[in-house]
DNA sequence: GTTATTTGGTTTATAAAATAAACTAGTCTA
DNA sequence: TAGACTAGTTTATTTTATAAACCAAATAAC
């Protein structure tokens, strides 16, 4: 039985976990978008979103669309690495 | 794609999920045994464990060994039925 | 045309959680 | 009988998670 490796704290909150996981298989995602998949609130998305790119693991670029602010998200090869090292991980604890 | 299910905030956490997770392969654990497994702190351990019986996902037994007092634990119905409903959850979001 | 409402967020306040240090109670040893 | 060890528990502190409150600009209603 391997020993449990360590869970990246980061990435093991469910809401970040959830970007990220939406992140993985878009190619981008804007603010909305994440708001409705994951039916948090706005202000923790955008706490979280900011937490993500200050760790380097997603690209955040706001622009203006027809008028209005819009913040666009892609996960980055860090993000990458990260989302599949703690999917290894936390195999170790679910089978 | 399946929407995020909500994650057990209870097993949704390192100390705990590995303790649940060493129960669901051993009729039982005692103290000792999970804080080698986990190399987490005896009051770690010691919260962590309270928390997982006032849940009612573990019973734990207090008796005394070779006139030490000894803990041992097992994982209740309750405990394996949210411990498999987790592992559900979470496939969601990493797969 | 100015008041109200909506959009797309950010900031901040607060409660809850995680964790280790400090402590307790008893045992063994020399 | 002093010191060190066993097997925990309690508590104090820092960190987190989260939503409420806020903000700036755009649009709608009157």
């Amino acid at each position: 039985m391997a020993a449990f490796k360590k869970l990246n704290p980061l990435l093991h909150n469910q809401l970040r976990l959830a970007i990220v996981s939406l992140l993985m298989g878009t190619e981008t995602a804007d603010f909305n978008y994440i708001l409705e998949k994951t039916k948090a609130s706005k202000g923790n998305v955008s706490v979280q979103l900011t937490k993500l790119k200050d760790a380097g693991y997603i690209a955040v670029e706001k622009s203006f669309k027809d008028n209005y602010p819009h913040t666009s998200c892609s996960i980055t090869q860090k993000g990458i690495d990260a989302f599949e090292e703690y999917v290894k991980a936390i195999q170790g604890y679910i089978q």
